[in-house]
DNA sequence: TTTCAGTTGAAAGGTGAGCTATCATCTATG
DNA sequence: CATAGATGATAGCTCACCTTTCAACTGAAA
């Protein structure tokens, strides 16, 4: 039961007879759409051709329609408003949407939250969620407008920004940094199993995976408060653990990790909307500050 | 209160979504309208993009869609339906039309009606109505399909073909043609005081136009019967007079007349429906017959 | 009456939206 | 495990559609 378009005559000949039919002007409905008078008498001349029919009176006040012609434009009118109606529901819809961020629980909490409401000054009308992820979910398919992850980029089908840099540090609990005799060697690494990056960067830094104790807690929110009871070594970026550093519940432990951490900013692949493109200038401002107490 | 369409994605765009959203499949989608899926695939994502919205998931099995994608095809599935039935409708009620064909009374009386049930033994189905018309009438605007007119083609915005050539004659009741002592510059001549293709003729024969005398009887029927009649003479196409001449009401008068009348089939300038073609086709077929007795 | 502003028509030529062609990848199915 | 049929990506072509330009016509204003 699908329309047989190869027998109907070109949308754009029906949207530009529709348009004429309602101004009654081929020059007016041209306006319309920003063409030429000529662009929509071409195609009204057209649509009488592939038709058989006259549409329109001419005059050289206007045109005026036959009676085929409003017996067209009538269902046209209604098709095309149907339609014109349905697209600008979804896109209104969409622009009122609140911004959807993810990023993981430690991002946001160390640097996207203390920053928030000098966003919030900037964009008071801008509503933001959060969603918190330390996998990389498909932004799209979620319908996030923006997500920060870490790792290295591009992902394929997104749009993929540079945004702030943070050295990869070994961190133990005080305890147990402070301690002189600690054989770091027999100390274990929490770090996941299935995890790639973390075992690069070890490698990269002198330090064999496979001669190394790891335990696998499953989410860096456990990994870090395992870190602070003394539990192991922890491999984070220094920007994630910065309120541990100042704390005092984690410290760098002698470790020297040859690696850095890059966050990118991802976005679907289309233009972002007005307040997604605000927070990604906002983010992208915040980035200098956020490198320059980070090293 | 007319559409913004230059904030609405492309038409095209919207018809290929639409597709692919009942058909589930883009290459289903493709092969409606004919295209690769190739095609259709672009038109979606330009879509989505335009939109900033994901309309499909996509899969290798074919596309399903998404929450915003269905809320979107649902309008548009009955906006497209709209348009492509009212133009559908036009099209059948156009197609079904009968033939609408307008010649002059003597025309259709000596030439066409004579030989019409020829016609109609090839296509039993074709309803034809005829309107006489003396009148140049305008074919496009009074909705008619074909057109024969004497005179000198071709005419705007029209379509126009030779059909058949006739000479002009000047002609007489056989009272006045078979009397010798006929003075025949007396004689008045039968034509219409305004139209200029008779006194055209006539200076064309090396008769001066304002040393006759004319009468003005309105319409070529009763020039005609007034010629029988004896009232003066009588100037047409022989062709439109060959009952007159075969009864002998009305005869060649000694006046030899350098003007040959041609006739055209006119049609309006789109190519014409099928029952037109075969009508025209079947006119053209008559013409050497016609031009054979003619002469 | 003349001018002017605004309409339509016609035709030549330019250009970009939309298509094809092609290759790669993925997944059900036999 | 090979095949058929789906989708994705992209380079490049081409024609549908547009602009440009000129001419004719009309009604209102000067």
């Amino acid at each position: 039961m699908a329309i047989d378009w190869t027998k109907l005559p070109s949308l754009t000949a029906l949207r530009a007879f529709e348009a004429a039919a309602q101004t009654g002007s081929f020059s007016q409905a041209a306006r319309s759409f920003n063409v030429t008078h000529a662009a929509v008498a071409q195609q009204v001349r057209a649509l009488e051709e592939h038709l058989g029919l006259k549409l329109f009176e001419r005059s050289a006040r206007g045109v005026q329609l036959t009676a085929e012609g409003s017996e067209l434009a009538r269902t046209l009118v209604t098709g095309f408003a149907l339609i014109a109606q349905g697209v600008e529901a979804l896109q209104d819809k969409n622009r009122n949407r609140p911004l959807r961020v993810t990023t993981t629980a430690f991002f946001a909490e160390s640097v996207i939250f203390p920053r928030i409401t000098d966003f919030w000054k900037q964009h008071s009308d801008i509503e933001i969620s959060f969603t918190p992820s330390d996998e990389p979910i498909d932004l799209v398919a979620q319908g996030m407008d923006i997500g920060i992850r870490a790792g290295r980029g591009p992902w394929p089908g997104l749009r993929c920004l540079d945004f702030v840099q943070s050295p990869t540090r070994a961190l133990a609990a005080p305890s147990l940094v402070d301690d002189p005799g600690v054989d770091w060697s027999q100390v274990p690494w929490l770090i996941p199993d299935s995890s790639t990056w973390e075992r690069e960067a070890l490698s990269q830094s002198g330090i064999d995976a496979r001669q190394i104790k790891t335990v696998d807690l499953g989410n860096p929110a456990l990994e870090i408060r395992a870190g602070e009871e003394g539990m192991g070594l922890v491999l984070e970026a220094e920007i994630d653990v910065r309120a541990q550093l100042a704390a005092g519940s984690l410290k760098i432990a002698p470790i020297p990790i040859a690696h850095v951490s890059r966050f990118f900013i991802v976005t679907p692949p289309w233009t972002p909307r007005p307040p997604v493109a605000a927070f990604i200038a906002w983010l992208r401002a915040l980035a200098p500050q956020l490198s320059a107490t980070g090293d």
